[in-house]
DNA sequence: GCGATCAGTT
DNA sequence: CACAACTGATCGC
């Protein structure tokens, strides 16, 4: 692995300097049109319905359903295990859940809820061996009948606005949280919080309403708000940032907003919506001015540098060509924004992987997060000696175990993506979902041989990749992908890729299309267009949803659904915080869509006694980490027979007290403060070699 | 046309 | 139904 070191490529940072010193914390007033330099947005042109399928009553006939195991310790003959090979990794993990207080708070939806049912719902029934018209039509035809967007009231139902005017719901919940759940009282909301009122007749519902009554605790008062919930939940322990000193500033209009006991009806106009929501303190790094993935709040107060982890819309989301603060991120990430957001360049600033540099005192690596290409974690070294680890979104890998700086640093505090943080969200390594995707195609081209398929892969714009590189080099497929995803895939710089990459879409094989035209309605209308080249179509869904969904094959249209996920199961992220062990853990990701709710990390996995059982067998890679990566030989050191360290050895005695030690670490200081770049100026931190024994690495949470 | 927001989709 | 990550529509400017 690498040791998160070596040269940075940074702009000098006095061509930001002006920026962030002259930028007012207002609004900016829109700059004159430029040149439609990409969209972010797809166009929304009006799409006419066509009929469906008239004649298509033959299409899923002839249901030959390949049963793909889902038994873990079944897995196809070709297929080897990662966690059967490495004996001790998943295998031998084994944590009981734990009936935290938090743990019930996230499943109380969940336990109101009828009992489920196993695996992604049917597209169409497996029994069924044709499709009438009228079925086709009954899945395809219900689109949104859309309500007027300004028929919001305020009837029985009290809308908490969180988002409308920070300083004011700052006093309502700014007090410090305890770390205990605390009880809000309905006079605690009536006498100060403010609601939105709108002068409409019709109320608008949100899909979901909340009775917060039992979900918050038993005092706490009965009224039915999304928004309610949310601001109940600031106050919980899961927040751990006072918040006078994170929430956002916001433009909200006056008008918007009115105190609780204001006669609703008589009502403001709303007006134009708000321009900016209320910043969740997740989203500003603790005893710094940066803040992570941000980007809809408006200019957070304090903060002087924005950072982007990768690019995908749920973490971009505000992020436009107005945007004049320095942005940090990955390369691939930087090529992705300048493609499809016209950000002027000079706030776009590339971090090298692995390459620690320095801001305002305060040193930066960023670590490849095992999520989409070009997706990061952050890892932040205060001048105070306090190590911040943002993981951004990311897959939790043994190889990340073998990352030095977390061998090296202890981690304070952890911003944690908590997207899967429950016991049911289990599903298997990326190369096993891999082998099984290739092993059903190889089945299903064996059974249609003589046939012409034409295959297609389900992606975001990023993502997924490897699933269909690995279906274009085990089947040899010329591969074509949607003009907007092959803007983004030719920024990836993946030279693989852009081999099996083909402009015209009837040169190849293999479509990759955006994931929501992967419905069976949706793929017959494709398949029209393609029938006489083809006489099937074979869709591959990758998704951490397809857990136990099976196949559907039709004569024509068949659908495997591939358990793939780019995020954490539960299981690696307890593993992962387990390894990390650090002292705060907080929760990245917002629960019910909503943004100042999110998960609670049970306290179990970090706030244990003693050391981690990994540290005290000193620094070890997994064995298919220092297989894979030739790179680590340099810094390899055989000191004697069945025992190596990946760092530097250099003085026995330099060792911390917990028996880990540290790496060279190579660092490009940036002093923001004076605005001057110091060319190369190298800093060495000299420090004691690991301690290699065994590659018994996973057996410590035994 | 742009940006914000919401609903709907896999 | 869960989720992430869109897509598409609408609204206000």
């Amino acid at each position: 692995m690498s040791g998160n070191k070596g040269k940075i490529r940074l702009k000098p940072l006095h061509e930001l300097q002006s920026t962030p010193e002259h930028i007012e914390l207002t609004e900016l007033k829109t700059p004159e049109k430029k040149k439609k330099a990409g969209k972010v947005r797809a166009a929304t042109t009006q799409k006419k319905h066509k009929e469906l399928y008239k004649n298509d009553q033959q299409i899923v006939a002839n249901r030959t359903a390949i049963k793909r195991s889902t038994r873990k310790d079944q897995p196809p003959n070709n297929q080897l295990r990662i966690d059967s090979f490495f004996k001790s990794a998943a295998k031998t993990f084994k944590v009981e859940t734990l009936p935290s207080p938090s743990t019930t708070k996230l499943n109380i939806n969940t336990s109101q809820r009828k009992p489920k049912q196993k695996g992604r719902k049917r597209l169409f029934d497996e029994e069924t061996t044709s499709e009438s018209e009228s079925n086709l039509k009954s899945v395809r035809l219900p689109k949104r009948a859309h309500l007027p967007r300004k028929a919001k009231t305020v009837m029985d139902l009290v809308c908490i606005d969180l988002c409308s005017d920070p300083e004011d719901v700052r006093e309502v919940k700014g007090e410090s949280p305890s770390s205990e759940k605390t009880i809000i009282t309905k006079e605690d909301f009536q006498s100060q919080v403010f609601v939105t009122i709108s002068p409409q007749i019709e109320p608008v519902y949100s899909k979901r309403q909340y009775r917060s009554t039992e979900k918050i605790g038993s005092q706490a008062p009965v009224v039915e708000s999304k928004s309610l919930l949310a601001t109940a939940k600031v106050q919980s322990p899961m927040v751990e940032i006072p918040l006078q000193n994170l929430a956002g500033k916001t433009s909200g209009t006056p008008s918007e907003i009115i105190a609780v006991g204001a006669s609703s009806k008589e009502n403001v106009p709303i007006g134009r919506r708000r321009k900016s929501r209320l910043c969740p303190p997740y989203k500003v790094i603790q005893g710094t001015t940066f803040a992570v993935d941000g980007f809809q709040f408006g200019d957070i107060p304090n903060v002087t540098h924005y950072f982007l982890t990768h690019y995908h819309a749920d973490h971009y989301v505000g992020l436009t060509r107005k945007f004049q603060h320095p942005l940090y991120m990955s390369p691939t990430t930087a090529r992705l924004v300048r493609t499809f957001i016209p950000i002027d360049n000079k706030y776009i600033f590339e971090m090298e992987i692995d390459n620690p540099f320095k801001l305002n005192n305060i040193e930066i690596t960023a670590i490849d997060a095992n999520h989409c290409p070009g997706a990061i974690m952050l890892f932040f070294k205060l001048p105070s000696g306090e190590c911040i680890l943002h993981t951004g979104d990311f897959r939790a890998s043994f190889e990340m175990e073998s990352l030095p700086i977390f061998w090296n640093y202890n981690v304070d505090l952890l911003y944690l993506d908590t997207t899967y943080l429950s016991s049911k969200y289990e599903f298997c390594h990326q190369t096993e979902s891999i082998d099984r995707t290739l092993a059903l195609v190889r089945e299903f081209r064996k059974k249609n041989a003589l046939k012409r398929i034409l295959y297609v892969c389900g992606s975001y714009i990023i993502g997924k990749e490897k699933v269909w590189q690995a279906l274009a080099d085990e089947f040899n497929l010329s591969v074509w992908t949607e003009p907007h995803r092959r803007k983004a895939i030719d920024c990836l710089q993946w030279p693989e890729l852009n081999l099996r990459l083909y402009d015209n879409e009837d040169n190849a094989d293999l479509h990759i299309l955006t994931m929501g035209r992967l419905s069976y309605p949706r793929l017959v209308e494709y398949f029209e267009k393609f029938s006489s080249k083809y006489d099937m179509l074979l869709a591959i869904r990758p998704s951490g949803w397809e857990k136990d969904s099976k196949p559907s094959y039709g004569k024509k249209i068949s659908i495997i659904g591939v358990e793939y996920s780019e995020h954490s199961s539960y299981k690696e992220l307890e593993r992962f915080v387990r390894f990390l062990k650090p002292k705060r853990v907080i929760s990245t990701v917002p629960v019910n869509r909503d943004l100042f709710l999110t998960g609670k990390v049970p306290e179990k996995w970090y706030r244990f006694t003693g050391i981690p059982a990994m540290l005290s067998n000193g620094y070890q890679p997994s064995i298919s980490t220092y297989l894979k990566t030739p790179n680590t030989k340099p810094k390899c050191k055989i000191i004697a027979t069945g025992t190596m360290t990946l760092s530097p050895f250099k003085n026995e005695n330099e060792h911390f007290d917990d028996g880990r030690s540290e790496i060279i670490d190579l660092v490009s200081e940036i002093d923001a403060s004076n605005g001057t770049t110091p060319p190369n100026k190298v800093i060495k931190v000299e420090k004691t070699p690991s301690r290699i024994t065994s590659d018994a690495s996973d057996d410590w949470l035994a």
